[in-house]
DNA sequence: GAAGAATTTGAAATTATTTGCAAGAATAAA
DNA sequence: TTTATTCTTGCAAATAATTTCAAATTCTTC
């Protein structure tokens, strides 16, 4: 047999695999695996009781709700504008100056952001489509976007193109969400191909803020981003475990608490 | 057999087929997905359950309340949705071989062709954020959207990142719009800026189609594109001046005449 | 390290579901 | 009307899920 694989990280790779194909078979999975049908189905049924998969005769699917951080479903609107997000957006946009420049990614609260931010008539460097359509309508808002392949169901433009349209740029802000964040664990996020872009944004960014509710905090997603110690500044809701925005605190992040 | 699909799979990529077609028959179906009639049969069924379709004699239709384009929300204007638009863009939609890559502008025609080629599966290059949003729902599409700077109205990227997208790229078609074309003038368009990215375009793609309704014909706008001679296809409605069309054809354009 | 306990894995038997097929009924077309 | 499809229904074959159990692996503890 090939090396083995610890339990743990078949998992992940079940969880990789189907955020590329949205669908796959037991079979399939097996094959990929170097393991039985029998083990894979234990996988996958306890894979569907943290949620991020549901079971189909033969294989899974992915769980619509899990959302790139979440990226928005494309349609921003509706459901995914919970009282939360809105609260943290305000107070994030709030962070900005008048006609900075803002590199935003394609979380789904920073484009509640995004949409609070009109009136700072602000310069906008971004990769999601869903914040290119939204300040299409807005002639006060100059609108950067990057190049890119574009990931279907999030809305987000992909690829070297997408890297390299941050790395020509400088930003006085980046304005980014991400899956999970902990203290030993860093900043993590659910897609592989959002950790470069997330990386270029860094780096391109003078200041950069992060935003995301309590339910984020502690939590640990598939990709590493960052390390703690590298967030400049978290902004999140004050129903957060205190012990662990002191912890964070003293590795030096700029913790905004927002009552929601 | 081919890979073996899962039920729900396969109901999603019903669904999607439906999307693009409106209406198909179950033997349709049944080939394009490798399973028995019977099982398609079962599937529209259960389909038909959860209202995304109505169930016909041999077939099924896309329910009304599903809008086919999906939710954009640069909707581009209501002239658009014109019968004379959409009869050019069915016309010239049929030009493209099934995979094809092709590079798209942002003119309104244009976006018309666009939701006319879902059916064949092209790679597609575009600066047009409204044809972006409209494939964003179809994985059958891969787009490629070159960086840029939002022109507020249009929704089109601008600017040197657009026109370097489209430098570093080969097509086999690009299909564009464009404000006039007269024998004497040439084709010419109505915004500066736009006449850098068309030029781009030209030269990334083999072979280039200009869509326009009769009305811009012996019309000119302000900039100046290319001359008439340059110009290899063009479809247009059957109601132009003969004239035209002769003096046309004489500098080697290859007109298609469609009858609306 | 080795022995034993605990867990994980693969495989077999049983049960449940899904799929394809066929015969007669129903529907549309000629 | 006749004719040709398509639909329904029931059934058998194929496929997948569940349960169970033995072998293999890992984890303790010495």
């Amino acid at each position: 047999m090939l090396a083995s694989m610890l339990a743990e990280e078949r998992q992940q790779r079940i969880n990789e695999h189907l955020r590329e194909k949205e669908f796959c078979t037991l079979k399939e999975l097996s094959e990929m695996l170097n393991v039985s049908v029998s083990t894979v189905r234990r996988d996958i049924n306890f894979l569907k009781t943290t949620g991020v998969l549901r079971r189909t005769h033969g294989g899974a699917r992915l769980s619509e709700q899990v959302e790139i951080e979440g990226t928005h479903p494309l349609v921003p609107n509706a459901s995914v504008r919970s009282e939360l997000k809105e609260c943290i957006a305000r107070y994030c946009a709030s962070l900005i100056e008048p006609g900075q420049t803002v590199i935003m990614d394609g979380g789904s609260t920073v484009f509640s952001v995004a949409r609070h931010l009109v009136v700072k008539h602000p310069i906008v460097i971004t990769n999601s489509l869903p914040i290119s359509n939204l300040y299409s309508n807005y002639r006060q808002v100059e609108v950067h976007v990057t190049g890119g392949v574009v990931y279907p169901r999030l809305g987000v433009l992909t690829g070297p193109n997408a890297v390299e349209g941050f790395s020509k740029i400088h930003a006085d802000v980046a304005i980014m969400g991400a899956g999970g964040l902990d203290v030993q664990d860093g900043v993590t996020n659910t897609h592989a191909l959002l950790i470069d872009m997330q990386l270029a944004m860094i780096k391109a960014a003078r200041k950069v803020i992060f935003c995301m509710d309590s339910t984020k905090l502690g939590a640990r997603s598939l990709f590493f981003l960052c390390s703690a110690d590298q967030v400049q500044t978290l902004v999140t809701n004050s129903d957060v475990d205190p012990v662990l925005v002191k912890a964070l605190r003293k590795k030096g992040v700029d913790v905004h608490l927002v009552p929601c």
